[in-house]
DNA sequence: CAAGGAAACAATTTCGAAAACCGAGCCCAC
DNA sequence: GTGGGCTCGGTTTTCGAAATTGTTTCCTTG
């Protein structure tokens, strides 16, 4: 998510806490505009004070937290105001994003683009525990395949960008009750973006995409509890 | 630029080392690439160890400073070719922005342009020593001004990434050399765009938005000393 | 002489405690 | 009754030192 950061070898304590944090909050497990208070972080995740100041502190330059001086921090609320914001700016970053990566995509794209649709749509047949593997969670490939697509917009801003506007839509996601996505055949969209992405198709493409962001978000807006 | 954070009442010492460390990279004076000691910094800015790290990894998450795990940070580096990138994906965003802008905009909106551009010229005509205010600096006046025109696009996370867009190439304005600005009529380049923008003349808007970035960018890389 | 490894040094990272701060409750004067 | 100031508990923010990690140097060994 944070393209100035190179992760070494051994990591930091600050790290492992940005990274928990990061997890909890994006999942839900902290609630939006929740309070929060380091002694109960510094518990919870069994690191000390200064650590969790600098996690802290990188989440709220991205938006993921509210800092109030000498007030602390807290989780940044989430609204239907915000999720609709989220969507249409998503809608025309990675309209841009996709365009320019058809255009300019080579073939070593493509072949990224099918890999990371072929290990999504494996992972998506497969149960968690049939399908053991390092490749990581769901979510990971799932965020990898849409990162593919336009991981050749020749803008690694860009790109940084539609990252962290996938990690904020995918908070509200988590947020509304995960029985709300059980009709839905996301595979099916997503052969079809990447069959019209193969294709050079920009115009049926972006119209695919957006579409598919339009449902994520129509979903989680009538299901959502947002508190 | 922190669009999630509140500035409160009293000032922290970790928001003031932000805010000087930001005008020192922005500004030049820490040079791209170079290692930022803590205990060189903690010298400059007369603050101690925790709120300059805290600083730091703000910074770090917005791409002004660079962390290596267990090396610490340093400036990131400049180069022509993420100057090109820069010019390329702001003249993406802000030409959605500026579209929303027109379209959306409303009579407050138009008269914030006005305002604003009324302040920079103001502030250009005189020189530094006559003019002096509380409006801020010809760089804040010019930057409320580019800002003003987007404000109206219903996205504070596009108008937010604008901001962050503006800041990096400040900063790789600062780095060429001045006197490569002196034969440009900047102020005619922005009348001609506000007058086009208040005319809701969208495409002669972006065309001479994106001109006038791609100008800036050709000067900055012909007469940039980038490292 | 090259390669490998221990030791000394320098810098970053983390901890624990001190200081500063906010908010609430309380008292008192008006 | 009401408003202003004061203290007090809880929290955040900051500091100084300890622990950890990376780097360089120098010595030994093959």
């Amino acid at each position: 998510m944070a393209s100035a950061t190179a992760t070494n070898g051994r990591e930091t304590l600050a790290s492992i806490a940005y990274q928990r944090l990061l997890d909890d909050i994006v999942g839900g497990r902290l609630r939006p505009g929740s309070k929060l208070r380091l002694q109960f972080l510094a518990e919870r995740y069994a690191v000390g004070n200064s650590p969790l100041r600098e996690a802290l502190n990188r989440l709220s330059a991205n938006g993921m937290v509210q800092r109030e001086e000498n007030r602390g921090f807290r989780v940044s609320p989430a609204s239907a105001e915000e999720l609709s914001e989220l969507i249409r700016t998503r809608c025309w970053l990675e309209e841009i994003a996709l365009r320019e990566s058809i255009r300019h995509g080579d073939a070593a794209w493509e072949e990224g683009v099918l890999v990371a649709y072929h290990r999504l749509s494996k992972r998506n047949r497969l149960s968690d525990e049939e399908y053991v593997t390092f490749d990581g969670t769901w979510e990971d490939l799932h965020r990898a395949y849409h990162l593919s697509l336009l991981s050749a917009c020749n803008s690694s801003i860009l790109l940084d960008f539609c990252a962290q506007l996938h990690e904020q839509t995918l908070r509200y996601r988590n947020l509304s009750s995960m029985q709300a996505y059980r009709d839905r055949h996301e595979l099916d969209e997503h052969r079809a973006i990447r069959d019209a992405v193969l294709d050079r198709d920009a115009d049926e493409a972006v119209e695919l995409l957006r579409a598919h962001y339009r449902i994520t978000g129509e979903i989680a807006l009538a299901r959502g509890n947002l508190s």
